[in-house]
RNA sequence: GGUUUCAUAGCUCAGCUGGUUCAGAGCACCUGCCUUACAAGCAGGGGGUCCUAGGUUCGAAUCCUAGUGGGACCA
């Protein structure tokens, strides 16, 4: 016997070995198909699977699972990205355990340890992807700090250098002085926090007595000071312009500087100008063209162009030198102040803006084929909306700074000589020889030349991602390449956009000359029921994993897809993965119903071979809907069709027809129609359910050795018979009139009722007469002429039914329905009379626009005129 | 602050090229059912000023303008 209830664990189990076991997933060029790749973002080496992940990769299963059985070469590449910040930052703390400290060990041995880590704890995540039931060609799975991945980093590091599209400059950076290391804006977190904005006199030179007053929260800079500035328009400060003042405590002149920059209600409208410890002041000070003056360490300890303070950790020296200045007189006043301050995402440190030596790419160039191909949509995005946001990011390109001082990632391949001369080449062997020819530094040994301690920024790898899975860098010609670039579809979320798919896209261009994949499928982003971003720190987030143990992979996967529009967030609840389950169980009991069956030879009922036609008609319909569906990415709106096509039309009508009575055999004829709509219905779901569509084409057929409906055709539809849609349609309505009758009457399912129906074609119901009475459990259905006195009644369409029923008519409440409906059509009548009587609309509108109307109207009138009689009659 | 995007039922959202009286789905709610596949279910039902104000149009939830309120990105 089987359960009752769908029970997911042991056949998820189950199917996926037997993928894995028949390699059901694996690809290799095949030039009698037409390739479909897909590469997988990479996740995070160091992550485990997140609600984000769950929504991405199951997009890309339906992808890639539909063009399996759509008879493509489907080609879906798995991996991990090295992230050096976060994996640094485990391994770091690894060792920490230890009892290790990182700088007490050589980079040798650290990326030792760090290689340990990755291949012990590393890559979670895609086991993690295979609960998912996610069709990855496994064998193909990347790395990109494996050594070919590595390689082609280096190789695209040296010929953009050679190319002249990447220098070395200063720039201000995230400095996190804790990691020791430059962050990216998106490592780096903004915390609201309260202040102290502290007024501190400037004395001016030449004056005495006289100050100018500033606002600061940083009154432990005031050493690196180069200008004060103020507006040009500030009237309070006019005497001053060209003046200088002395900075306090240290007496160092500076001069007094005007800018239109300058906020004239912020503070006292009166600047100090720190280039070297804020962004703003660095892009003032290079307009002004002031000194820099950096008097901060590496570790955010003050250095010796502080001159006061020397050797103080920067917090300290600001509580020392607000004592000072306040003893000395300088500090007029303090004032609390909300403000922003910027901290490491890893180390929680706060963060130092610092200018410091870093390796750029130049963007302006190289983009533009990436902004083109995206504009032309040569590339589409989907939804389009982000076109705009991509291209307002393309059209202000910053230059890209690629380089951490970090040790684990690739080295950036720059060797310096003594005098500081910088070499670029792949080795250090290769670039002694360069020395040596080019430089004619016959004498130099590889001891002279050092290497950049840096490595690259993990998007440096990332970005070549689609190109190197296929070993396209180092082996431009080889046959994966050749054969799966360019990808077709990415999928991704738009928080990435430019920080990787950008990128992407610029590497195609520049690496192939070719875009990197066709179209860009942006998802949502996971958030609570509050609208909350999901995540580990906020502790929002349901563990994936124990949600598909809950719920089943299949339940999970299409429970997240029912309410996963392209580009639109979602607001997550479990409620919606019980409606996945609660959508398996039902499938599941459709399919118990069948396998119970005993199958005769008698002849077709009538009726049965209606259904099976009508329910064909609706599966062509429903292909032709999801196939538009897909083609414009609207995924969720493909699986809804496929949703009420399968529970609505399946079980609740078509089974519901077809059904033998109890212990009662069925057809063969109706029971193979059965079967065979029941696989092309596990066909179409299987994409989004792989699963329990497995384990029910599996049983609903013997199978060869290693089938699996992995590699069934995807079924394509065909003409859609839409008399029989119609015909059906009507149908149905009467069946719900009469069961609405039933319920208002309080009447048990179990009583049969009469029908009698007055109409001009009994055609229309007399061959579906056997499915009406089955469905809506009338005893007799008979043809009047005219109205059936005591009766209940109502119109469907231009034709009157009749129910008698024992007891009192309650004639007041028929009445009253009747006339609201007849309202309703009247109001109706009146509106489409209006639209055809506006010479305008019929000029204007299509001329199957107006046609529809006047068929429209022809139906309002022959309702009215059936409402009307029964009103009369109601009323005698 | 700049750019952009959204506002539809109690909740989450569909509504695609303006054209059924177009206002729809799921969940939630209400009523009745343990009807031999399924209570994770069946049959019904109620519920909306389509944010506001203008405009374009024969016709607007849909297009335009402004406002209000939320989100995102950039600074």
């Amino acid at each position: 016997m089987i359960s009752k209830t769908y029970a997911p664990q042991d056949i998820e189990a189950k199917w996926y070995q037997y993928w894995l076991e028949n390699k059901h997933f694996a690809s290799k060029p095949n030039p009698d198909k037409e390739p479909y790749s897909i590469v997988i973002p990479p996740p995070n080496v160091t992550g485990v699977l997140h609600m984000g992940h769950m929504l991405n990769n199951t997009i890309q299963d339906v992808l890639i699972r539909k063009a399996r059985m759509e008879g493509k070469e489907a080609c879906w590449v798995p991996g991990t990205d090295h992230a050096s910040i976060a994996t640094e930052a485990k391994v770091v703390a690894m060792l920490k355990e230890r009892g290790i400290e990182k700088k007490d060990i050589s980079r040798e041995e650290f990326l030792k340890y760090a290689h340990e880590w990755k291949d012990k704890y590393g890559g979670i995540i895609l086991d993690q992807l295979k609960k998912l039931g996610a069709s990855c060609d496994w064998d193909r799975t990347r790395f990109t700090m494996e050594p070919s991945l590595y390689e082609a980093v280096i190789d695209t590091f040296v010929r953009l250098y050679n190319k002249g599209q990447i220098y070395r400059g200063v720039r201000m950076v995230n400095w996190d002085p804790l990691g020791k290391t430059a962050l990216s804006d998106e490592e780096v977190i903004e915390k609201e926090v309260m202040a102290k904005l502290y007024y501190l006199q400037y004395p001016i030179v030449g004056s005495e007595g006289e100050f100018l007053t500033i606002a600061t929260t940083r009154p432990e800079t005031i050493m690196a000071d180069s200008a004060i500035c103020v507006n040009p328009n500030d009237e309070r400060y006019t005497a001053y312009h060209g003046k200088s003042v002395f900075i306090p405590l240290l007496n160092r002149e500076i001069p007094v500087i005007t800018d239109e920059y300058v906020t004239m209600d912020f503070g006292t409208g009166c600047l100090k100008v720190t280039p070297a410890h804020d962004l703003n002041d660095y892009e003032l000070g290079i307009k002004h063209k002031l000194p820099v003056i950096d008097i901060l360490d590496d570790n955010g300890f003050l250095n010796e162009k502080a001159v006061l303070y020397v050797g103080q950790d920067r917090f300290a020296a600001r509580r020392n030198i607000v004592k000072d200045l306040e003893e000395a007189g300088f500090l007029v006043k303090m004032e609390e102040y909300k403000s922003i301050v910027k901290t490491s995402e890893r180390t929680g440190a706060v963060i130092e803006p610092k200018l410091s030596l870093q390796w750029f790419l130049k963007m302006e160039d190289i983009s533009k084929p990436a902004l083109e191909n995206v504009m032309n949509d040569n590339i589409k995005l989907y939804p389009s909306k982000f076109k705009n946001t991509y291209r307002s990011w393309m059209e202000n390109v910053h230059d890209w700074c690629i380089s951490r001082q970090l040790w684990w990632g690739q080295q950036i391949p720059a060797f310096y000589l003594q005098d500081g001369t910088v070499i670029v080449a792949k080795t250090k062997r290769e670039a002694l020889r360069k020395a040596q020819h080019e430089m004619q530094l016959f004498a130099l040994t590889e001891e002279d030349l050092t290497q950049d301690p840096d490595v690259l920024d993990t998007w440096f790898s990332s970005w070549l991602w689609p190109i190197s899975v296929f070993d396209g860098i180092e082996n431009p010609d080889n046959e994966d390449i050749k054969y799966y670039y360019p990808t077709n579809d990415l999928v991704t979320g738009p928080d990435i956009l430019f920080f990787w798919v950008a990128r992407m896209i610029i590497a195609g261009y520049e690496w192939r000359d070719e875009l990197p994949f066709r179209n860009v499928y942006l998802t949502g982003i996971v958030r609570d029921k509050q609208g909350r971003k999901m995540s580990k720190s906020l502790g929002n987030s349901p563990d994936p994993l124990d949600l598909i143990e809950k719920f089943g992979a299949d339940g999970v996967r299409s429970g997240l897809l029912f309410s996963a529009p392209a580009g639109n967030d979602l607001l997550f609840d479990e409620k919606m993965c019980e409606q996945g389950r609660n959508f398996c169980n039902k499938i599941w009991n459709a399919y118990r119903l069948v396998e119970g069956w005993t199958v005769t030879e008698q002849a077709t009922i009538e009726s049965n071979q209606l259904a099976v036609d009508w329910f064909n008609a609706r599966i062509n319909q429903t292909v032709a809907e999801i196939q538009d569906h897909f083609s414009k990415f609207r995924i969720s709106d493909a699986l809804l069709s496929l949703y009420n096509l399968v529970w609505d039309d399946f079980c609740s009508k078509y089974l519901e027809i077809i059904k033998p009575a109890f212990e009662q055999p069925i057809d063969k004829a109706t029971f193979d129609a059965t079967i065979e709509i029941f696989e092309k219905l596990m066909s179409l779901l299987h994409p989004y359910m792989p699963f329990i569509t497995e384990e029910i084409w599996q049983a609903l057929a013997q199978r060869n050795e290693g089938e699996s409906i992995c590699r069934a055709t995807f079924p394509t539809g065909g003409e859609v018979n839409s008399e029989i849609l119609a015909s059906f349609d009507v149908m149905f309505e009467l069946v719900s009139k009469i069961r609405e009758t039933r319920n208002a009457k309080q009447l048990s399912p179990k009583v049969a009722l009469p029908l009698a129906i007055k109409t001009d074609n009994q055609a229309r119901y007399e061959n579906v007469k056997a499915i009406i009475e089955k469905l809506a459990n009338t005893e007799t259905i008979s043809y009047v002429s005219d109205k059936v006195d005591g009766a209940l009644s109502f119109v469907v369409k231009s034709d009157e039914f009749f129910i008698t029923l024992e007891g009192e008519i309650d004639v007041e409440a028929e009445l009253e329905t009747a006339q609201k409906d007849l309202e309703y059509n009247l109001g109706f009548k009146k509106s489409v009379e209006a639209k055809l009587a506006n010479e305008r609309f019929v000029a204007n509108a299509k001329p199957e626009l107006v046609e529809k109307e006047r068929q429209k109207l022809a139906d309002a009138e022959s309702k009215i005129k059936a409402l009307e009689e029964m009103i009369a009659r109601l009323k005698k």
